[in-house]
DNA sequence: CATAATTGACCTTTATATTAGTCAATATAG
DNA sequence: CTATATTGACTAATATAAAGGTCAATTATG
């Protein structure tokens, strides 16, 4: 009935994520990995739906300012596991 | 008078998101590291707040069933990027 | 308390993400 | 249309995440 996600199929969602907010700025993937310190390269792993680190992603969120609203959603996605009796 | 979050704080909260998650599954690093094929060494970066790749985190999201429900999440950023005017 | 299990720290080796470069294909602009 | 900019693909070298191991410190258990 319902596919499940795979892994691969997160990451090309994300890399399509980034792509839209770096549009949406105007910026081409050159200007966007100068502004970050990172290479062409590695925007395009990132946007292409390939293996990247958890820094590469979290500096685009800093560039495009969702880094605090970001971790605001790690936050209480922590709390609510912390203040839900387990079921296992 | 708001203090910038640091992309370091940011890796702490996930790694501390993962710990809540495997410890309310009662599992160790060990444990958790068996059921994804990855070293102990991976969790403990993850969790200690080191670098990691995406595709460690996605595994362990997909192991507590936390994977088509963050895949939603980021359609629905994209979704707000693309749906809504720029101001650049 | 003693004992076992778990975790953090550290090391060396291996796998791979990142860098820096080029080039062809595609999109954008004049 | 032509010219220019951008992007995807690829390669080789470098940096670093991951693997696999040990050990001390801490935490749970009997």
């Amino acid at each position: 009935m319902f596919d499940t996600i795979e892994i691969k199929d997160v990451k090309k969602e994300i890399g399509a994520l980034v792509k839209a907010l770096r549009k949406q700025r105007g910026l081409s993937q050159t200007q966007l990995s100068e502004s970050l310190n990172v290479s062409r390269t590695t925007i395009q792993n990132l946007e292409l739906g390939r293996n990247f680190t958890i820094d590469t992603l979290l500096k685009v969120m800093e560039e495009v300012d969702l880094l605090q609203q970001l971790n605001n959603e790690i936050v209480k996605a922590k709390n609510q596991v912390i203040n839900t009796k387990s079921l296992y």
